[in-house]
DNA sequence: GTAGGGTTAG
């Protein structure tokens, strides 16, 4: 009997190194050898040993045959079966089997509560770990082992279930390293990041060090966070006390932190630092590389890793194929599908076959992109997602609409990326059916209950497409509200000249509870600047300061406060703003310029132009543009020729849009028809700005004839006129009378442009109706509009031609 | 002498 004990402790010790090792070789040697010693089915602890070598080494089967040779089991050699099973995800199994122990009147200790709720996490099943929950306190386990309670909260932290988990922390009769790790973790999981920094500031405060998984879970939260800051403490830190190279998990989280953060340098020190470096190190990298727009760095560190002995997972090739889209590689993209064609992987992993897709979309290659989309045998939404983006974005908005149909007839559901990518499509093409389609589809799936960004994003179409109205009452029927919901309205209004408006929203904004950010505050001093409202703009600039959540050094604040600024004509307190910090670039200086401009100081732009000039600002395509605009309205030819030169030596080879356009306009203003059209000829593209510069240049020259032609041949190029071409040409038609075709005109502006005619238009038609005879038809106009400039505009004709009756007419209605 | 958790990449 002696030696039976002494030989079975000796088995058990040699389990243990192979469960240790992962070597199941050896292991089943020594399972042969038990097996013919007569031992097995009879000594518990050897039984417990072999099940737990098979369980580590994932031989499931063979461990279960071992646990059903012994007929009277302890609770130990349930435990060894049951934690394998929970291990690997068994979770059925394992269930079955904390039952059936019971069933056998084996009684459930602790570590059988602690392999259980494992597997109840796994399924995030909350009420099946909310009755272990109160059988573990019922039994009174809960005192037993503090252990316990770290279980307890890491089950319902997966469950999402963080009240319980608070509670369960504030129970513990002493804390430790432990439960703090523990409640760091949750708090991680549920993605409450910040709570996740407090705590650990509360857990040093209390005198306990974090352990690996306590950093682990920080280095998470600050990456996701972004606080790099934070990130870099603690990992000077450990560098002091020499605590990181033991783990590589830990290591991979540190990288992952500065990767996120887009220190990719700092991630690359610890990197290389790294003894051994996993997949993960890798991927991780990658990533980074490729979230920070180093598509090329990207891959080359997917050709070292590959050259280091590792092979690719799924989400390694995920983050490979969106570098070779970032940086248009298609061939090195062909060459990877081709491999993992060869591999069979595109039917293994749905997460490959979207990010080949995305691939293709993004080097513009749809056609092998559905390629792809077509082979597939099983499609979810995601994949239809990637496809319908690459449509969007590669402007084919019919293809990725049929997409959708597809989807309502065949399925899988739309969800919400799918509809905010084709809100997207909608923005762009202006599609108001389209966009109401989709909002129908919303509503019936009840897509905006769960997600914000859906909403914002009808929100955000009906603005772009110009619907103020509709964005107003969808904004208002949103079940919640985050301060993007607030900035897309104010945005929207500001944007579309409704200032008054958009002021309006900032101060319900405020009145419901939100704090305006950096985007808030530039979108409502654009719409001070439009209405001039200084005061409003000054009280913004007060608020700005005593905000926590914005920087007011922010150069997007600033910028938007020298344009408020300058546009309301209070050029001191622009530049003042230059004085407590200099300005980074010539934006600021370009809102300066126009603002004098736009209250006819043309003296005092050219004045910062130099200023800024002097000071080492160097000019850009928009200071050109202003500053242009300001020779042009000045008529200050030798200026324009001046600063057309200037364009030419900072080697602008091909005129942009903006700078051409401009020195069209100048050169048109100033009447130097031949320059201009000179220039017009050479423009990239002829926008409507630019011909109907020049129709007005020509028609100041008294050009009649160049003029319609011009119109003609525009209209010919397929530019929509807007109203200040249709001046031009109705100014043409008054000076030669041509009743008619102002009539024409003056009927299609409205019926095949959809534009509004305003008071210069009406005046072109009244005076010319009055001078040609149809005294009656100005008469018509002058009441339907009843404004005072176009009566007098009325009398004016009237006095010349003596008719008395209606001129006191005219002078009754001013 | 046998059984046990929390952590990482898209």
């Amino acid at each position: 009997m002696e030696k039976n004990i002494d030989e079975a402790a000796q088995y058990v010790a040699s389990l243990k190194v192979c469960a240790r090792e992962k070597d199941l070789s050896t292991g089943s040697i020594l399972h042969h050898k038990i097996s013919k010693s007569g031992l097995l089915g009879k000594n518990l602890f050897l039984g417990s040993a072999l099940v737990n070598m098979f369980v580590k080494c994932g031989e499931l089967k063979k461990a279960q045959h071992v646990f059903d040779e012994f007929v009277d089991k302890n609770v130990v050699l349930w435990n060894s079966l049951l934690s394998g099973y929970a291990l690997h995800g068994h979770n059925k199994e394992a269930l079955a089997c904390f039952e059936q122990m019971q069933r056998v009147s084996c009684l459930p200790n602790t570590v059988t509560y602690i392999c259980i709720l494992k597997a109840c996490s796994s399924m995030r099943d909350l009420k099946k770990g909310q009755k272990i929950h109160s059988q573990i306190v019922n039994e009174g386990f809960l005192e037993k082992d503090t252990l316990m309670y770290s279980v307890l909260m890491d089950m319902y932290s997966k469950c999402k279930a963080l009240d319980e988990v608070q509670e369960l922390f504030n129970k513990i009769p002493v804390q430790s390293t432990d439960s703090w790790t523990a409640l760091i973790c949750a708090y991680v999981q549920c993605q409450c990041y910040e709570e996740a920094l407090s705590s650990f500031e509360q857990m040093q405060q209390g005198g306990f060090s974090p352990n690996i998984a306590t950093l682990t879970s920080i280095f998470k939260a600050c990456g996701l966070l972004g606080c790099l800051e934070k990130g870099i403490e603690i990992h000077l830190h450990l560098v002091r006390i020499q605590w990181l190279e033991e783990s590589i998990v830990a290591s991979n989280a540190l990288i992952d932190m500065y990767a996120k953060c887009g220190a990719l340098s700092k991630a690359e020190e610890v990197f290389v630092k790294l003894p051994a470096p996993n997949l993960i190190t890798w991927t991780e990298l990658i990533a980074g590389c490729v979230n920070y727009g180093y598509g090329y760095d990207a891959l080359i560190y997917s050709e070292r890793l590959q050259l280091c002995g590792f092979s690719p997972d799924s989400v390694t090739y995920a983050c490979i194929l969106k570098a070779c889209g970032n940086t248009e590689a298609l061939e090195r993209g062909k060459r990877i599908h081709a491999r993992l064609v060869k591999d069979h992987a595109l039917e293994e992993d749905p997460i490959i076959a979207s990010s080949l897709i995305n691939m293709y979309a993004n080097c513009g290659a749809l056609k092998n992109a559905q390629g792809v989309f077509g082979k597939l045998t099983t499609l979810d939404v995601v994949t239809w997602n990637v496809l319908i983006k690459g449509y969007v974005e590669n402007g084919h908005h019919d293809l990725s609409f049929s997409c959708f149909k597809q989807m309502k007839e065949k399925g899988p559901l739309p969800n919400g990326t799918t509809v905010v990518c084709l809100l997207e499509s909608c923005g762009v093409t202006g599609d108001l059916d389209k966009a109401e389609e989709v909002y129908a589809q919303v509503i019936r799936q009840n897509l905006l209950e769960n997600d914000l960004l859906v909403g914002n994003s009808v929100v955000n179409v009906y603005v772009q497409c110009g619907d103020l109205q509709r964005a107003q009452e969808v904004f208002l029927a949103l079940p919640a509200w985050n301060i993007i919901s607030w900035n897309v309205l104010i945005a929207g209004y500001a944007e579309h000249g409704y200032s008054k408006i958009s002021l309006y929203y900032y101060e319900q904004m405020k009145l419901a509870g939100f704090s305006p950010n950096t985007i808030t505050i530039a979108c409502t001093l654009k719409a001070c600047g439009n209405i001039l409202a200084l005061d409003n703009g000054e009280n913004i600039h007060a608020q700005v300061a005593k905000q926590v959540c914005i920087q007011s050094d922010d150069d997007m604040v600033i910028n938007a406060l020298v344009d408020m600024y300058a546009r309301c004509g209070a050029h001191k307190r622009a530049l003042q703003l230059h004085y407590q910090k200099p300005f980074q670039d010539a934006t600021p200086w370009n809102a300066m310029i126009s603002g004098c401009i736009l209250h006819g100081q043309e003296e005092e732009a050219f004045n910062y132009f130099e200023q800024m000039q002097v000071q080492g600002y160097t000019p850009d395509e928009i200071t050109f543009a202003c500053i242009l605009k300001a020779c042009g309205s000045r008529g200050s030819v030798f200026k324009g020729q001046e600063i057309h030169s200037q364009v030419i030596q900072k080697g602008v080879s091909k005129l942009s849009m903006v700078v051409g356009t401009a020195l069209v306009v100048m050169y048109s203003k100033c009447g130097m028809l031949m320059e201009s059209q000179y220039l017009f000829d050479r423009l990239p593209i002829q926008d409507v700005v630019s011909w109907t510069a020049l129709m007005t240049g020509y028609a100041a020259m008294g050009k009649d004839d160049t003029v319609l032609k011009i119109f003609d041949d525009m209209l010919l190029d397929g530019i929509h006129p807007n109203p200040v071409t249709f001046t031009a040409v109705l100014q043409v038609c008054r000076r030669r009378g041509l009743v008619q075709t102002a009539e024409y005109y003056f009927e299609i502006m409205r019926t095949s442009y959809q534009l509004d005619p305003d008071l210069e238009h009406y005046i072109c038609m009244v005076d010319l109706y009055s001078a040609s005879g149809h005294l009656d038809k100005a008469i018509a106009l002058v009441r339907k509009v009843s404004d005072p400039t176009l009566c007098h505009t009325l009398l004016d004709a009237c006095k010349k031609q003596g008719a008395a009756k209606i001129g006191s007419w005219s002078f009754q209605q001013m």
